[in-house]
DNA sequence: AATGAATGAGGTTTCATTCAT
DNA sequence: GATGAATGAAACCTCATTCAT
């Protein structure tokens, strides 16, 4: 989804939020739809009248998540930089990226393992290519300054997919376990994505 | 579940690699008993023969996952290697081990999340505690070498338990995209783990 | 409804034959009322602007059902005839009217198996009371020159409702198994209805 | 379906008779699966265990009523009798037959109108396409006689297919008015039977 | 040890209807 | 005259669980 997708209406946002929020929190198997409209003060009909069904509001929340981390880290990859400075100013745009979005990033991770859904239709399908395409451009960003940086020889020569795979889930590794907290440090955030990107850039060297 | 826990019948444990291969696939939420029993060539009542419930049956497939992986790193940590040394043991151990019993690890990387249950029996949380406290135990074999490895100065002085969860989310990516084929090179594995085992140790220095 | 019955606006009626077509489709009790819309190209409110009620929708295209049949066959009753030509008359007039209506036609006969509504408004019972009695004036018709024709010896002695409702339903038939066809000869449903008319009068000879 | 299918489960079969029921008073269409299990006096949770689904459960009511009819005609066939007395011996052995498991055939006639389910399975459509060969198999049996009468030149020549679905609605006729009454005749139903017999035969000469 | 029948709670979804605009 | 948002009741269906055998 390009930044140009079509607005979405405050409604249809406001249900969204409340999905990411239920679904982050509960798992979205095991969250309802009843748990979600209960969670916007609103009944079942609401969220029927704007998501055709329950696949499809899961869908259109990890879009979201894909194109907040997108958004982010868009501005970066057309700056002249060297590769290693480039991944640098890239994951210090996504970890804050995804952690102001984190519901919305615990719900698309739910979906990386490769689940099966059980009956799915057309349309929902179709939904979840559209996922994967996002999510793979997202990578392919990453990919291509790795690539760039392993090919200028300021990273280790190594499997390219190995060593994609394993950065993405280390930037992303503070989904699993941060929870924002009211007595955090203002800087806790910035600090944290500076000592993951030092990670991941010296994990390539 | 340490390595002197009570012997596991042969019922019990083709049960248990059939739910681990379900749930894998399906979800553990998914999933239901039935589909479960389908796998297995039988009826629900074997099941419930052997396990009293559905979050019983999860709850062992994960201390199952824990415990695999425990057995697998345990014998390194009381070898006197440097820690830049016995934490690449670990990672050669860990990986492969991960990935022999991978149904179990996708389904406890599942529960990782923090999604909480809407209600359990006390039972139940019985064992999710037993589950938490061996996962914990495991950790803290990785969180004590890195100590070692910062305190020894051969590691970069930053936050322990970022740096933690961080390499314990890398050397466990492979459990999110990894597939067994047929046509797969004898060394994909070892290779796979050494080259997370240089990440990891390069992350970290 | 006789033929004296208030005119029907243009909108009302474009609302009445797209209901006919998506009821005859999908099923009156399967049929939504935004199937009825959608087929319409317009929403829900379109349509609740000019029907209080999916019954009332309902049983005003049974009303128009009855009185087509009843409106094309009329003409015919007052003429001086012999039972058995009129009866023919009757049968040719009444064949092509119904053919020409048949999305009204094939609702109507969806009521006829005496299926009882689970819950109805006063409103409602009126109006398939109303319903109810056009049809029983129209079978009266028939009902009428059967006697005659049995009285006059004309037709064979038989129970007279038994006939009656046969001969009804034999005269009905095409409206289980008709559809129009794009390469139908011109002379189809005269032909059609001469070829009913010829059974049913035989069939009381 | 032949008079060899598989026996039906004792319970399967009072389920079969209660859907029959229900569907027949209140529409197929309008009648839920609590309805069928209430007049069990048990809950949904039985009916689903032995029918996949509600369309699967009227799939079988179908069936069975076309069974009960074609159980009852077969015998007639092979009997070397001319065209006008077997067809007469067919609709003595029909009308009973139907009358004598009313529910069913009042829930297949429902569906002879050609109606589009929204949605099927790849399972109920299997179904309904054996009803479908099983309905036109018993037709085909009247087309027979129909036609053998015709070439005999005891029967007048005229449209065939017309005049077997002409004769089939009429002899099904009684499906749509009958009801079984407590003070009926003894012989009201083979009254009834010879007097459409009659009719029948004489539609067609 | 295991099966098959049955239950009951709860989930997703549909849909007639109302209402503010 | 007509729309789009929202509701609430009821439908279909699933599934963990229990129980008699």
């Amino acid at each position: 989804m390009s930044p140009t997708s079509p607005p979405i209406s405050r409604s249809k946002s406001e249900i969204l939020d409340a999905a990411a929020h239920v679904f982050m929190t509960l798992g979205a198997d095991a969250a309802s739809i009843d748990d979600v409209a209960r969670h916007l003060g609103a009944t079942k009909g609401r969220i029927y009248h704007h998501f055709p069904s329950k696949g499809a509001l899961l869908g259109e929340v990890c879009l979201r998540a894909a194109a907040f981390a997108h958004e982010a880290v868009a501005p970066v990859i057309d700056t002249p930089l060297p590769p290693e400075d480039k991944l640098r100013q890239m994951i210090l745009a996504h970890v804050p990226a995804v952690l102001g979005t984190l519901p919305y990033h615990k719900v698309i991770i739910q979906s990386y393992l490769g689940i099966m859904q059980k009956s799915t239709t057309a349309q929902e399908r179709a939904l979840f290519d559209g996922i994967r395409a996002e999510r793979a451009a997202y990578q392919d960003l990453f990919r291509a300054v790795i690539a760039e940086g392993m090919e200028a020889g300021r990273f280790r020569q190594q499997n390219l997919s190995i060593a994609l795979q394993s950065l993405l889930l280390l930037v992303n590794a503070p989904v699993f376990w941060y929870q924002p907290r009211a007595d955090e440090p203002e800087e806790f955030i910035p600090d944290l994505a500076a000592q993951l990107a030092d990670m991941a850039i010296a994990s390539l060297t």
